[in-house]
DNA sequence: CTAGTGTACTGGTCTGACCAGTAGGCTACG
DNA sequence: CGTAGCCTACTGGTCAGACCAGTACACTAG
């Protein structure tokens, strides 16, 4: 005892250091998307290590969703507009690896979702509500023709709840999930027998949530979201798993 | 028009197939975690690429938290159990690249620890409360002595929560978010001047979730929960986002 | 003024080399 | 015989230099 505590030196790899400062301009804004960060045969000159090195940086770069480099191009790596690109990835590894079920999914939806449609309530606009009633629309024109277009109004309708909530973590974080689910039954879900009557009570549900929306009643929208999610998804969802998203429904 | 529709061939990178077969071999679980995979050296020969080429394919899965290498391993590098290391990094680089808010991070942690406290209301054994307790009496032993004691108490109590909730992906961004907010405002929370009233409150806090958590009332738990989550975060949150925090307390 | 060609870059890949570090067998000593 | 210490054969990290295919842009010939 006593004596001065030695810390483990941490050995940092070269291309580490090369990441945390490009990493470092590109969050502390230094760096704006749409911007070029030097080639690589520049890069190599300016942090003096191998053209390797730099290499492995921008892959790890380009892994966190950071930059995006293209062969051929006149002008270097190019920084990347935020996407929740490398989130989505992140978090689709972890239902794998992590064995996260259906069930778990479609509750941790309702959970956001029904935040959102409840921070919606209080927080639209008009032109928001508008957006809303827009999709809805959308959806019923596409029921029962075009599958496709029939998806892309429901996001777009929950997208404009999630912008109306005023949390973005919150929007990205439904979105994210939301694609994780979808694809993960989009072959059932195209093969549902009764899928067209699961589209129309998927409307009446969304008008409803509209509704209590511009009523500004918050826990009923939020209450009304949870079921039209439940309703819609439970069927996929095994018996066991399906009770403890009853438990949301209260 | 007539004739066969081509598709854009989508050049793909040599490494990115690397990384694609690698990855799909971790997530079927063809490799567990700790093994190892082969070295550098025997994995140029299996895909019959370069070193360089298996090399930015490893830093691309060591980047999504997949495997890790050490050099003088005289094996290859190790695939790792699951971690939301990956899933942190990219939410903390969310929060910096889309300006996320103290607000929002505080907010969305009310909703999914209000999520998790409902569910555990409702799910949660006999064993489950007790770690909860024991955590709140840690907490209490170390309020006023061990700021970091009470810290880690904290966290192992509503990890106790989430756990007994039996959703993982709400376990897990719950935590991931919490750290998030704590490194935001850890200088912060130290120097609070009323630094062991809030410790205290917090304990109070705890134990009333824990008895509305004991009588199966998981709408109540929830309530108290963010509460308890509001009134410990809310002076750290300007004016204006705090009243979208007020509108998850009804 | 335009169509076409050159050229000088880019990133993607490969080869081959060296270094520092580790594990484990081997050897020499007690 | 047991063990301490060396030695070797690996590992990953890094470097240097080369080639290729692709792109943008200036230049040139019509």
């Amino acid at each position: 005892m006593g004596g001065p505590r030695f810390e483990p030196v941490r050995t940092v790899r070269a291309y580490e250091r090369v990441v945390e400062q490009v990493e470092e301009a590109i969050e502390s804004g230094a760096l704006s998307p749409g911007e070029r960060l030097p080639s690589e045969r520049e890069l190599m000159v300016q942090f003096s290590v191998s053209r390797s090195t730099v290499r492995e940086a921008l892959r790890v770069l380009q892994a966190r969703g950071l930059v995006r480099s293209r062969p051929g191009d006149p002008n270097g790596a190019e920084v990347l507009p935020f996407s929740p690109a490398a989130l989505h990835k992140s978090m689709t590894t972890l239902a794998r690896v992590a064995e996260l079920s259906l069930g778990e999914l479609v509750q941790f939806r309702m959970v956001l979702d029904g935040a959102a449609v409840l921070l919606a309530a209080r927080l639209r606009t008009e032109e928001q509500l508008a957006e809303m009633g827009a999709a809805v629309a959308a959806m019923r024109a596409a029921a029962g023709t075009d599958e496709e277009a029939f998806g892309a109004a429901d996001v777009a309708f929950h997208d404009a709840v999630a912008r109306a909530g005023g949390n973005k973590l919150i929007q990205i974080c439904t979105d994210v999930v939301r694609s994780i689910v979808v694809k993960l039954i989009a072959d059932r879900i195209a093969a549902a027998p009764d899928r067209e009557e699961l589209m129309r009570r998927s409307i009446r549900h969304h008008e409803e949530v509209i509704a209590a929306i511009r009523a500004g009643d918050g826990p009923l929208a939020a209450r009304l979201s949870r079921k039209a999610m439940y309703d819609y998804y439970a069927g996929y969802v095994g018996e066991g798993e399906r009770s403890a998203l009853r438990a949301l429904l209260e």
